[in-house]
DNA sequence: ACTGGCTCCTGAGGGC
DNA sequence: TGCCCTCAGGAGCCAG
């Protein structure tokens, strides 16, 4: 499940291989994503130069002269370089191919994912325009987090889930800076102080920034065809670890749902 | 303005 | 060995 740190890992890892590329090719298997892949994508595209390779949250944006590609990565979503000679696997649902004999594949076995094009500026698009700040970015800070969380009495853990109040906190990032700031993640939201906020922009931060490392290493070669990639599970803390010692203090980790996710968390640790 | 619940989909994992 | 059932999970969307 691409959280942030995978969605940035394969910006990394795909935008040598894509800036000033032409497209020379799109093929579309499945049309049928989260929504409709945008007919005459091949016309579309056919002849344009890719100029840039952003991320927006957990879209990625490639840019072209005349608009740009959004895509999302749902939940089973990846991209990958390949040799356009290289046989096709099962979901790979969309191929650009390129102008050195390379393609962009992507494969999406659920289909949570997205294929959008947009003529205009795509932080302007309705998916990004409202958007909250990234995560790491300075814009992000516990200040700017206690404000938000003023008065409201969401639990925290889908609070930070909530891409309007800050991009990029999945499922399991939620879970692992509650945990680094002692915070419980059924804690309401507007309840936590200005000091705990700042020690839980920190915990973000740190958490998201240290898997982008892990992801540096883990998925480095973006063309090897074997390449996919293992969670970072043996970084974390609590994510998935029901019953197991907590790292700090040794209680069990509890798992309740919460927000109709999976929570894990110390009962001890996390207040 | 908030909040909780539903939805899309497939593969994994458990039970028998 | 295989079949059936259940469920996870990002995030937009809608109802209350």
């Amino acid at each position: 499940m691409p959280e942030l740190p995978e969605v940035e890992t394969t910006r990394r890892g795909i935008e040598p291989h894509l800036l000033g590329r032409t497209v020379s090719r799109v093929i579309v298997r499945n049309r049928q994503l989260r929504w409709p892949v945008p007919a005459r994508l091949d016309a579309t595209l056919r002849g344009q130069r890719i100029a840039h390779v952003r991320r927006r949250g957990k879209y990625l944006l490639l840019g072209f002269e005349q608009g740009s590609l959004i895509l999302h990565l749902g939940m089973s979503g990846s991209l990958r370089i390949l040799p356009v000679s290289q046989p096709g696997e099962k979901h790979e649902h969309v191929e650009w191919q390129l102008d050195d004999g390379h393609c962009l594949r992507l494969r999406d076995p659920r289909r949570f994912g997205a294929v959008l094009w947009t003529r205009r500026d795509p932080l302007e698009h309705r998916l990004l325009a409202h958007l909250g700040p990234e995560p790491l970015s300075e814009a992000f800070d516990g200040d700017g987090l206690h404000t938000r969380a003023a008065g409201r009495r969401q639990a925290v853990k889908p609070f930070l889930m909530d891409s309007r109040i800050v991009v990029g906190v999945g499922n399991i990032y939620a879970s692992e800076a509650l945990f680094l700031a002692g915070i419980h993640p059924r804690r309401a939201a507007g309840r936590i102080s200005l000091a705990r906020c700042r020690q839980l922009a920190t915990a973000i931060k740190q958490v998201l920034a240290e898997a982008i490392e892990q992801g540096g290493t883990t998925l480095r070669d973006f063309t090897d065809s074997n390449g996919r990639p293992g969670y970072f599970k043996q970084r974390l803390n609590v994510y998935g670890r029901a019953g197991e010692s907590c790292p700090r203090c040794g209680q069990p980790i509890r798992q309740q749902v919460i927000g109709q996710r999976a929570s894990y968390y110390c009962p001890r640790c996390q207040k």
